[in-house]
DNA sequence: AATTGTAGTGTTATATTATAACAAAATAAA
DNA sequence: TTTATTTTGTTATAATATAACACTACAATT
């Protein structure tokens, strides 16, 4: 993909609210959550949202967290293929992480299936216990 | 996990009835679909079938596709990870197909974050064209 | 500057996916 | 058999997402 492809710094008035609003908080957040806290801003309908999450997934700047129907900023900076994506999601406390691991990307994007296919993107939900909860629970 | 926690054989009437008809299906179906084709068993209203979705998810039967909001039947058959799934799913055809490789498996189990943590489980989605699609985009 | 095309907006309504809550029945375990 | 657990049936509602349509903004011509 050519970088110019990606429209940087061309986003819209609600594209930009919806960003905004994703890139303040840590946690991923739901997109009734981002309508509520955004209303303020003259954003008033679900299209509106969804909308704007459509685009922003489309250039890379968030993700969508599928096992969550949540959404978070990409926390890559020049996110180079936005759809090859990686989180940890935490069983006990929920906490979604990205994960950024060039290794684990090269393997998965030159991964053949058994018809020797290889796949243009991924997206990639690890399970498990985070690190803080691992040691709580051993305590 | 132990085999004899997984309860093979023990299941309810509306649990067979719903695998049953996902069995029946190659591709994945959504519940709702279940649901309108099933009601002819006795079975009447959504949470009947999630109910039994719920159950055949947790002992490895059946997958959610994620980003489809779809269920599919395990084509392995004596699922030893029920929560460590692959797909390709096909952005010309929607065509959705389990992924079986041991090591593509064994890879993402062992796989650790940049914490040192590795994870019991995961979900992964591969997006591209499937084979007969590509072919027929060359001609 | 007028024309055209594309993308974005605002709005209402509705579709789709999923769960809460509660009483009754079936099954398993003690 | 009593007790506990799971499963069922049911109604209602929550949560997630899109269809459709009229209108506006803005860039790209020519």
């Amino acid at each position: 993909m050519n970088i110019m492809d990606k429209n940087y710094g061309a986003l819209s008035k609600n594209q930009k609210i919806v960003l905004d609003f994703i890139q303040k908080n840590k946690k991923p957040v739901k997109a009734y959550s981002i309508l509520a806290n955004v209303k303020k801003k003259g954003i008033n309908a679900p299209p509106q949202v969804y909308r704007a999450l459509d685009k922003l997934i489309e250039i890379g700047k968030i993700h969508k967290v599928e096992s969550q129907n949540s959404f978070v900023a990409c926390k890559t900076l020049d996110c180079e293929t936005p759809h090859a994506t990686a989180f940890s999601i935490c069983g006990n406390c929920d906490v979604v992480s990205e994960i950024n691991d060039s290794n684990l990307f090269k393997y998965l994007l030159n991964f053949k299936d058994n018809n020797g296919v290889k796949f243009n993107g991924y997206n990639l939900e690890f399970f498990g216990m985070c690190k803080s909860c691992k040691h709580s629970a051993k305590i």
